[in-house]
DNA sequence: TTCGTGACTTAGAAAGCCGGAC
DNA sequence: GTCCGGCTTTCTAAGTCACGAA
């Protein structure tokens, strides 16, 4: 089915093309000429040298293996041990220190430069005509060479990511567009797929996966879409009871198959996992409800089910599930005997058999439903569970985010804790000390409400769910209610994203009642 | 029925920027 | 006014899932 009518842009740009320094390397003592693209290469490597990325021998010898590759011999066959890359070194840290000591003026200058450069090249090619109407583009800048900064053990991680060209890149936009040449150069293909919403594709070269350019979250395609999402979870919400009694009767199901979906259905249901597809040999090895093995199990009896795995990025997926439905038990039990630690729980079944059956009980439902509509289901039961019509605006807005924590643990969305953390902590917990000395007892409130939001999100990180569970309509609702203003809780561009929720609220703040009456 | 692929959504880290404390 | 910490935005990796071909 087609999506749109009209579509026409001016394609994506490019990144400006490395300027050589006149840099090189050394080996065996020996001064190394280098190419302007091994120039690159290393001067990417060297920009990360405070990095844990560099101490990694496996992000050093992927480095190595596309450098190598661009000198010429004997430093061909160099380890990484034997070159000496002190010169790239001293020159980030002299462009570093250049930045530092430049003037306010002269940082100003240069920001303003750069924004001005940004801008004008967004207005050229961040934008798109689609059925008539202007919307922005989200990442129309293809992406930069660089090294390949894979998340936890990705076989590929420090490897050269080539650069793209106009060549690599395929358009997608109407028919009164044939070819298209730019400043970049000419685009290797152009197509008018009316059924699709991507306006320029490529393949990456290192991964061989496909990259895409889209429409800005803030388009009405893109908001529709969202907001269908959301219409989804809550078919779900209302039907959750007989999806959860046919997965409980799939349980005892005589096929294993069946009992194996349904197995992996209760763990998405009641825990949150994602679904997790099969994955490649070239990528980090996490895993989901299907791809689960038997060591990701680490206790398993009547009264609970310990899991503790690698997730999506290689986050931590660490979940005890209390007093578990007794044939789960029994099956998982079944699924392990005879295995080693290392072999998959669940032998017949991937996503796709699991999607078939939870679509074939509601129309359109997927495995990742569960996700959004338990988050948007976790907010909404926090939110209702206190009167806080009549609280401080300072305490609504804590309870909202303490909601949305427990969506961000429902969800497992986790961050790695910043170095500042404990001194950030530390230095709050002594302004609190301040304020209670000098009897200043709101300000002591307030910082003691900010220290415990600081503890308890520690690891948490909110704004993945804020942005793509939590129905947003849910806390429009609960604002209007008690009275919190809407934007306290989404940012510029998540109001934006959200505009379908509260139109009104995104671009003008006029005409609210309540600042006639506050000008007398 | 399986498998690969393409389109689309979700994700945490890093960069960038901004506003409040001094 | 300045500085700096934290919040927001950007970036792109890493998932999901439907579909078509074999």
């Amino acid at each position: 089915m087609p999506v749109w009518k009209t579509f026409t842009h001016n394609g994506i740009a490019f990144p400006d093309p490395y300027v050589p320094k006149g840099l090189s390397i050394r080996y065996m003592g020996q001064e190394v000429r280098l190419s302007p693209l091994a120039e690159e290469m290393a001067y990417q490597f060297a920009k990360k040298k405070d990095t844990p990325y560099v101490q990694d021998p496996v992000f050093r010898s992927n480095f190595m293996k596309y450098f190598v590759e661009q000198l010429p011999p004997p430093a061909n066959k160099a380890k990484f041990e034997e070159i000496d890359l002190a010169q790239f070194y001293r020159f980030v840290d002299k462009e570093r220190a250049e930045k530092e000591a430049m003037s306010k003026e002269e940082k100003k200058a240069l920001a303003e430069a750069r924004k001005e450069k940004r801008e004008a090249l967004r207005a050229k090619y961040g934008k798109a005509v689609l059925d008539g109407k202007e919307i922005d583009l989200a990442n129309y800048l293809a992406e930069p060479p660089g090294l390949f900064m894979g998340r936890g053990q990705h076989p590929l991680r420090g490897s050269w990511k080539p650069r793209v060209t106009a060549q690599d890149v395929t358009l997608n936009l109407d028919e009164s567009v044939k070819e298209l040449t730019t400043e970049f150069g000419s685009f290797g293909e152009i197509v008018h797929d009316h059924e699709s919403i991507w306006v320029a594709r490529w393949i990456d070269k290192l991964t061989g996966k496909e990259k895409y350019v889209w429409p800005h979250e803030s388009s009405d395609i893109q908001q529709s879409r969202n907001r269908e999402k959301y219409e989804k979870a809550k078919r779900i919400g209302e039907s959750l009871s007989e999806l959860q009694k046919e997965i409980r009767r799939k349980l005892s199901s005589k096929k294993r198959a069946e009992r194996e979906v349904a197995s992996v259905c209760y763990l998405i249901d009641e825990v949150g996992m994602r679904v997790g597809d099969e994955k490649d040999e070239d990528e980090a090895d996490t895993v989901g409800a299907t791809t689960l093995r038997v060591e990701h199990i680490k206790r398993l009896d009547d009264r609970a089910i310990e899991f503790d795995f690698l997730g999506k990025d290689s986050v931590r997926w660490v979940k005890t599930l209390s007093a578990p439905d007794p044939t789960l038990v029994k099956n998982l039990r079944d699924f392990m005997t005879g295995k080693k630690p290392g072999d998959q729980l669940f032998e017949d079944i991937g996503s796709s058999q699991v999607n078939a059956f939870l679509s074939g009980i509601i129309d359109g439902i997927s495995a990742k439903v569960f996700r959004t509509y338990h988050a948007t289901k976790t907010v909404e039961d926090y939110l209702g569970s206190k009167n806080m019509k009549n609280a401080p605006d300072l305490d609504k807005l804590y309870f909202a985010k303490y909601a949305n924590l427990a969506a961000a643990i429902y969800c497992n969305h986790k961050r790695t804790i910043p170095k500042t953390w404990e001194d950030s902590l530390k230095k709050k917990e002594q302004k609190l000390e301040e304020y209670r000395a000098k009897k200043r007892e709101q300000m002591a409130a307030k910082m003691q409400m900010e220290i415990d939001l600081v503890k308890r999100t520690k690891e948490y990180n909110l704004n993945t769910s804020l942005k793509n569970y939590i129905d947003p309509r849910v806390y429009k609702e609960w604002c209007d209610k008690v009275g919190l203003d809407w934007s306290k809780l989404y940012s510029k561009s998540l109001q934006r994203k959200f505009s379908w929720v509260a139109p009104e609220d995104g671009d003008d703040e006029e005409e609210a009642p309540s600042v006639k009456k506050a000008r007398p």
